[in-house]
DNA sequence: AAGCTAATAGTGGAAAACCCCTATATTTCT
DNA sequence: AGAAATATAGGGGTTTTCCACTATTAGCTT
């Protein structure tokens, strides 16, 4: 029996993720979270075999970092990230958390079955729609890559430009300066190489900062 | 018997909301799809009672363009639209395409079991996070608002704005002063009853203005 | 202890956006 | 023919960005 942990933040998507997973008689879910903090206290307390885990989960703790917390923690979990999207930023940022399987939402029932057979049996799982010599360039510069990649801070920064907020705006949602937001956006720039506001909105949808 | 058609491009979360269906006795899934296209031929074909339809489906073809194509040529059928925004742009557009159900991926199960029982007998059922009033104020500007389609000038100027070019830039793509990109845009948020940058972006994000 | 990074906030000036107007030529609808 | 919609452009004033700096604090790393 292969103990699971779902982590989405969509009820009804989490709800038709565990009946998927009931069909399979050798997988049990042990349980549910909503968003990073709880993936966390419900992964420590339940100890899972497999931590299902989405990517754009809310409340500032992406799935990203929780899997890096959960790791941190706990060496026997594997976890698998489930996403939306097939960006190589994301997949560059799982491999960077040292996530043991990444698949897409929309991957056929059977992949999800798979993946978690994969992980438990101690492999690496990753269905993505990128080609191969890709995927392994990427595992290749593991570790380099994490350094040109946005802090959560820039991340949360750089969706909220892409959704056409004004510095205002994104420094009261977020509780800081106005200034603060203008600092973490010329260091996104910098940081990407990129040259005026267009490129940095076009980066944002392209790698689907949403 | 309440027969309804599952529209959604993840085919991870479409199996998984089938699932969640068939555990209700009165309701029987009678098919899939996977894009709008491929909704409104399945629609046509298996004249299901009930749609559930993911607003974000691709290849163009958006939720909102289906339903209201479904709409125009089987006018028993009731349509619920899901989605993980409420965003206001969006519930405006639902109610624009006379979607008849608007709910969001983060709703309980039981959510979805009312909504589609709601709008099987005839009801209108729209469960989003804003207030009675504002929802009041939507369904009050309806009819003024699907003539409320922007021109191709616009539409243009709308994509160049969601992609982040400033006034200037786009003025030079189309060779026109900034001045009258400013009155275009003005022109677009007083058509829409948009009243921020932030809503325009949205708006545009939401209805694939890319 | 020294150094690094992330996150925070500021100054000050130039550029651009935003807002509320007016105005004109062209096309399209009635 | 007259009215409405579309695309164009500008004036003038306020607000916001953008850019190039400096600076402080907290938390790591070595």
């Amino acid at each position: 029996m292969i103990r699971v942990l779902v982590v989405d933040d969509h009820v009804l998507i989490r709800k038709g993720i565990v009946l998927l997973l009931e069909n399979y008689k050798d997988v049990e879910v042990v349980g549910e979270a909503g968003d990073g903090a709880e993936a966390i206290t419900q992964a420590i307390s339940l100890d899972p075999d497999v931590i299902l885990m989405d990517v754009s989960i809310p409340n500032g703790l992406d799935g990203f970092t929780a899997t890096q917390e959960i790791l941190k923690q706990m060496s026997n979990v594997k976890i698998i990230m489930l996403t939306m999207h097939n960006e190589v930023a994301y997949i560059q940022k799982a491999i960077a958390v040292e996530a043991h399987g990444y698949i897409l939402k929309n991957s056929q029932g059977g992949v999800l079955y798979e993946a978690i057979h994969a992980v438990y049996s101690g492999r690496i799982y990753y269905n993505v729609g990128i080609p191969k010599e890709q995927m392994n360039k990427l595992f290749a510069h593991k570790g380099q890559e994490d350094k040109c990649i946005l802090t959560v801070r820039e991340q949360e920064i750089m969706r909220l430009t892409v959704l056409g907020y004004t510095n205002v705006q994104i420094a009261e949602q977020l509780y800081i300066s106005s200034k603060t937001v203008e600092n973490h956006k010329s260091n996104i720039m910098q940081k990407l190489d990129l040259s005026n506001k267009a490129e940095l909105i076009q980066y944002g949808l392209a790698n689907n900062y949403m």
